[in-house]
Formats: structure tokens, sequence, C-alpha cells
DNA sequence: TTGTAAGCGTTATCAA
DNA sequence: TTGATAACGCTTACAA
């Protein structure tokens, strides 16, 4: 049986509901009740139970994540992160690994104000009750959905990725990733690629470009490893960190230098890329500046729910690190 | 608003009471006012609120997970499978990145039923009160600590690890980890590696011990490098998946191949193992097996608080993969 | 400045 | 088989 107010207010011999107000530190208690009560509920060592909080007041001051993939390792710091926004803020964040649907349910049944996905793939489809009864905000691809998302600039960020290899004098190109059409995320960056391509004049190949047909690491090896052996591309571009962890395995095995024999910009800028065998270049939104913003956005939804806030689309930075080199170096 | 039982009551031409009965599929009520209750409501597209939920009845059939390193990958497929097996009993899972002191007062106020803590680095202290409400089950090492643990036999698996290598021919081992004293899990596995060495007669040398003063993969990284520059081992056994990342980067700047020059073993018994550069022959508890017996644990914890649950030792097994070789074949 | 009392959405007990 | 009603722990008018 755990302490209540009301054990409070009899061990200090107030109203319980003074309790309540010295407890929300209301300027209507006496500092001297506040400080008895306060003394006496850390020695009974109250801990406020929020269902009941919560059922009262509506609020739970509590956000929560939905994250299924967990093992892609990409979002790890960006929670981070978000955790320490959040709580700098004064709310709460839980985290749920079930799929969105069953774990915005649980979310919704706990009172939290609102929910943040972390989409993967394809695009959770929700029923429409659901997003219109609490803030929900995406981390995903602009599409037809019916709550605001922060998405990123897929296609400029491989823009960036391409220019910057062709600046150091690569014209024979290849990309890595998730072809699969129900990504959109994906698919973007795919576009990305073509269209950046198109706009140097130079020609894409069918076989340099490799589909991964998945997102795990493994299915980045298998397609590097493809690849590779059928064309011999002087740099490669890969759709994400996971794929890239293949990617290097990939060209180990096939004794590829990086970025000796091949310069490789991975999507992704997150600070594991420097934990890689081989500190990988990299293109995408600073996990801060996407942190912040997500944050931002959902507290504001929250606090005015009113507010029309719509897609954002958030700008890519290439971050150099050691896998692309110039070209002529190679020579 | 949100819709509430009372608003089902109105609407189908019940009382609210009924209405409860009906949703919780109640013996007591006849099924055609059932199906009707159960139509409106989701027509109404009622979703129960928890708070209130667990205000009167004081269960919520959560657990929650305290995980504040979640960058610590190892632990990922841990969390998956725990979560998959807690969805099995009909529970749900939340979980926090908060540290546990933090995590656990939220947790508590949310009313949850039992939490586990992945303990990382020092051991938690927390309020003597703290685990005396609530049942808490520990993925961490024996101590004196006040709530029970699941452990693994750190010992066992380093002499595992030793004994896998010296039947492989080595006989110039080192070891690198973290030995800060702080840490039990840690020192436990250092101190499996004296005693292993010391059963099978071989002698320790000072400068064969890699101390990583840290946990991350750079702290692997820095530690190699040093000991591999100073000593030529022909076998080394790490201490935990991310010191291995590590270890693999220094020793490929060290133009040291694995397992053709230096044979490696890594703590930890996860599947990411086999994603590395090199997959590595590695140590641990399954993770299945740690899942399943944290699962079983906790719950009982829970349905039973009285049981006396003492701390478990678990049993890890060797996982061969391609990073050991014997040393005959290396001449 | 403090206390009384209503009410948040449920479940559970008891009476009808 | 159904319906009142108390209770869970808390906040918040409103009264004292």
């Amino acid at each position: 049986m755990s302490v209540t107010i009301k054990d409070i207010a009899r061990e200090s011999g107030v109203s319980y509901s003074t309790v309540s107000k010295a407890l929300n530190n209301s300027p209507l208690v006496k500092p001297e009740t506040k400080k008895k009560v306060l003394e006496t509920a850390s020695m009974l060592g109250y801990t406020p139970n929020f269902a009941a909080k919560n059922l009262v007041s509506k609020k739970s001051r509590t956000i929560g994540l939905v994250w299924p993939a967990i093992d892609r390792i990409a979002l790890t710091a960006l929670v981070s992160k978000i955790n320490g926004l959040v709580t700098a803020e004064n709310y709460f964040m839980i985290l749920s690994v079930d799929e969105a649907d069953k774990a915005i349910g649980m979310f919704k049944g706990f009172q939290v104000d609102g929910v943040m996905i972390f989409e993967e793939g394809r695009e959770t489809m929700l029923h429409s009750d659901v997003f219109s009864s609490i803030p929900i905000l995406s981390y995903g691809v602009s599409g037809d959905h019916v709550y605001p998302i922060i998405d990123v600039n897929h296609k400029k960020a491989i823009h960036l990725a391409v220019r910057h290899l062709i600046e150091l004098g690569h014209t024979s190109l290849s990309y890595i990733g998730d072809a699969t059409p129900g990504d959109k995320r994906q698919t973007e960056k795919l576009n990305g690629f073509y269209e950046a391509m198109e706009n140097a004049g130079l020609t894409v190949h069918e076989n340099s470009i490799g589909n991964t047909k998945g997102l795990s690491w493994y299915d980045g090896y298998l397609a590097a490893k493809n690849l590779l052996k059928t064309s011999k591309p002087t740099a490669l571009i890969s759709g994400s960190y996971d794929i890239s962890v293949g990617v290097l395995r990939a060209a180990k095995e096939l004794k590829i230098r990086i970025p000796e024999d091949l310069s490789v910009i991975s999507y992704d800028n997150i600070p594991q890329m420097a934990s890689l065998e081989t500190e990988l270049t990299s293109v995408g939104v600073p996990i801060e500046q996407l942190a912040k913003k997500m944050v931002a956005s959902l507290l504001t939804l929250i606090e005015k729910p009113d507010s029309i806030s719509l897609t954002q689309l958030m700008e890519p930075k290439l971050a150099l690190r050691k896998s692309a080199k110039s070209l002529q170096k190679h020579l």
C-alpha cells in the first residue's frame, strides 16, 4: 500500500487539499505549512499517483515515442537527443517498440499528451479517429498523411552527395539502397540520385544501381557484393547507415579499399559513422537539428492543437570524413 | 473530449455499470446486451482510459524497462525479445532512456506492475523504499543488492573463451576490457581471465591487459591500438561488442589480419556479431534464454511478491564464428 | 490561509 | 440480468 496525500494530511495535521496545494507549490499555502507538508511527504516516501493525477487533469506531461525498429541503430542518437530536450521541457518520454497502432492505443490509454512515430519502411496506416484525438508527429516521408510530418529533403541529400563526388572528379557513380516501391523515403533517395546524375549530364547504367530490397546491413552486403562484382564504379552512394555497414563488409571481401579504390558516401548524418572501420563521409540532417525541430513541433501541437502545422522539410548537410577521395589521387 | 463508458451507456440505453461489465466480457450480462454495447462502443470509437482503470484496479498489466544506454547496441535484440515475450503474456511494456531513479519514479507514477533495469557500468543506487514498493528485476551483476538480479556467469564466459583459444593452440593471450574498479560486471570478466590463465598454467604479462576505461567502441579502439603495438599476442579476448568494434578498427589500421594474425573472441553472444567486418566468435548467454528467464522471473515476482527470488546466474555459451583460428594453421 | 466537496473514468459490491 | 453507488488518489472551485 503506497503513501497518498491523505496519509500526508493525517501525519502533518492539515487537510488533504492543503497537502495537494503544498505539493504543487501553490502560492495559497503558508510557507511554513508548505515546508512541513513537504517534509512529511518525503519522510513518508510519497510518490504521486499519475493515474489519479492524469485522470483529473487530463494531462500527463508525457509524450510517447513509437519505435518498432530499435535495431536500426541510426536512430539511437536521435532518441537520446529527443529525450534530453523533452526532459528539459519538463515532460516525460516513454517508448514503445510495438507497432504503431498498438503502441498508440497504449499511449492513449496512458493519457500521453502527444505521440512521435519513427516510421520505418512502409508508412503506418492508422485509423482516422486516432490522429484526430491526439497530437501525432511523424518522422517519416511526406505523403497523403493526415498528421504532420518532419521530413528530410532526401532528394537534396543525395544531390549533395553526388555533387561532392563529382567535384572530387568522379564520373562513374553507383547507388545502393532499397528501391522497394512501397517505401517513399527510400525511393526519394533513389530518385534524387537519378535527378542529380541527369543534372550533371552523367548517365546511370542499369547495373550501377544496387537494390538492397531491405534495410538491414545484410541486405546491403548482398547487394554491394553483387554490384561491385559486375560493375567497377569509382564512387558509391549508400542509402543508409546499416546498408553502409554491409557495403564495407562486401568491399573488404572483394579486396576493394576505401577510399583508395572506391569513394563512399553514406546517407544518415549520425555520429556512429565515425565508428565504422572506415569513417564514412555522409549526408543527412544533423540529428541535433532534427531533434530540436521534432520536439518543438510536437510541443506546439500539444499546446495549441489548432495551429496548422504542415509537413516540414529539413535541410541535409554533408559531413566530411574519410571515405571519399579525389579521383586524381587515385591515379 | 474522448468517449467514455457513460457515452456508450447513454447511446445504448443501459446503465454505465452494465457497459463496464459488457466491455469486460462479464458472464453477468445478456449476450444481446453485450453485443449491442460492443457495437455502440466501436461505433463511437471508444478507447478505455487506463488512468481510471489503473486507479481503481491498482494494476496496469504494464512493465517498465529502464534502458539509459540505448546506444549500447548489444541490448537491442534482447529488448525486442523481451517485448515479444511480455506481449505474449498480455502485458504492455514501456521503456525509458532516463536514469534508473528518474525512470522508476515515472514508472511508479504510471502504476506499472514491475520494472526491469538494464544496468550499465556502475550499479544503480536506489532509495531503499523504491524496491520495497514495486517488483524490480535487474540485468546486472550480483552484489549486495536488495532486489533480484539476473546475472551472467561472466567469469565462466571468459573461462570458456580462454579454454577455446588454448585448444586452438594459443598460449599468448591478451584481454581487453574495462577494468574500472566500480563496475563489477566488467571486473568479473577480467578476473575470469586471470583465473582461467592461471588454471591453464599460463602467465599473464602486464602489457597483455588492455584497460579501455570505458565501454564505447572508441575506448576499445584506443586501448587495442596501444596494446597491439606494445605486445604481440596471437589471441585476444574482448570484453564487449562495442569494444570489439574498436578492436577491429585498431587491427585494421595496424594491418593485423583477423584471424590470420590474431584470433579474437568477444564477449556478448548476440546476433550483431555476425554483422561485423569479421564475424566474431563470441561467448555469453544466448539472448533468447536471457529474455525468457527475465520475463518469467519478473512476472513471478509480480504475481506472487512474497516468493523469494534470489540472484540467478545464467550459463554462458560459446558461439563459433570466424575470428578464432587454430594456431597451427598460422604457421 | 485552510478546509469542504465535487468530479475525473473506471471497477466492484450490493440491491433491485 | 441490470442498475445505483462507493471507491480509487488527485485537483480545483468555492466556502469558511
